[in-house]
DNA sequence: GAGCATCTACGAAGACCTTCGTTGACATCT
DNA sequence: AGATGTCAACGAAGGTCTTCGTAGATGCTC
C-alpha cells in the first residue's frame, strides 16, 4: 500500500527532496552539507535534518536503507512526480484548475531563456496536433 | 508599511481570498455560505471562518470595513499579484528557479483548450519580440 | 422590555512543523 | 580497555494552523 498517496511535502521536506534527487542516494550527513552548502543561511542543525528525515520516512516520502550504519536514504518519488503533484496542486487552489493560466502567470513573471521559449512551443505544437 | 511583504496563505486562506476575489467584497457570513455552496465536502462552522478572516486582517491579507455591524472584508492583494507571488515560491522551491520548467509541468499535466493554446501562443510571441 | 437571531471576540484544544538537547549504540584509534 | 567521534532515536519545546464552544454586544420583533 506504498503506491497510494503520499502528502505534499512541506518546505523543509521539499529542500530535503531536493538534495536527493540532485546527489542520488544519501546519509543524513550528506544532505546536511549540502544544505549548508546551498543556503549556508538558513543553518539548521543536523539533528533537525535527521528528525526531518525520520519523519519523511514514515509518511513515505522517502526510504531507507538500514544495512549501513549510517542509513541511506532515497526520494520515494521522483522528481517530476512531485512536480506534478506541486503544480496540480496549485492550480487547483489557485488558479481555478486551469493550468494554462498558471502556465502563463509563471513565464509572464520572469525572464526565460529563448531555449526554453522554443522548447514551450514546441509542447504547444505537440499539444495542438494530439488535441481533440 | 502597508504595502511590504505579505505572507503565502494557508489553505484555508486561500479558499476563502478566492470567494472576495469572485464575489468582491464579502462579510463572513456570505464567505461562509460560498464556501459551502462551493465545497459542501469539507464543511467548517461559521466561527472557524470568522477566525481565519480575523487572522488574515491581522496578517494584512484582508482589510476590514468595520462601519456596518457586519464586518465587510476586503482582499488586500489583487488575484493577480497573488498568484504571481505563489509561483514565483513554487518556482523558487521546486522548479530550481526556473518557471518555463515549471510552465511545462503544468501543461503537459492536462488537458488544456484551444484558446488558451491560443493565448498560450500569443505570449510566446510577444515574449520574443521584446526580450534582451 | 423580553425574547430571539446575528454578529464579533476570545480562548482553548488538537494537529502538525521545526528545532534541538540528550541519550545510548556503535565504531575507531591508541 | 578507555577515550573520542559519529550515528539513530527519542522527547520536549515553541510555533503555526484549524477547529469550535462560549460569551457578550447589537439589532429586530412582538
Amino acid at each position: 500500500m506504498s503506491e497510494s498517496k503520499l502528502p505534499r511535502p512541506t518546505d523543509g521536506e521539499l529542500a530535503i527532496l531536493r538534495v536527493l534527487w540532485e546527489r542520488g542516494d544519501s546519509t543524513v550527513r550528506e544532505v546536511h552539507e549540502a544544505l549548508h552548502r546551498r543556503e549556508p543561511a538558513e543553518a539548521t542543525g543536523y539533528t533537525t535534518v535527521l528528525k526531518l528525515m525520520q519523519i519523511m520516512t514514515d509518511k513515505g516520502l522517502v526510504a531507507r536503507d538500514e544495512s549501513q550504519r549510517a542509513h541511506v536514504y532515497r526520494a520515494h518519488a521522483t522528481e517530476q512526480r512531485t512536480q506534478r503533484q506541486l503544480v496540480t496542486d496549485l492550480v487547483e487552489r489557485a488558479f481555478g484548475g486551469s493550468p494554462a493560466r498558471l502556465a502563463m502567470q509563471a513565464l509572464s513573471s520572469r525572464k526565460t531563456s529563448p531555449e526554453e521559449l522554443a522548447q514551450l512551443r514546441q509542447l504547444l505544437d505537440s499539444m495542438e496536433g494530439a488535441d481533440e
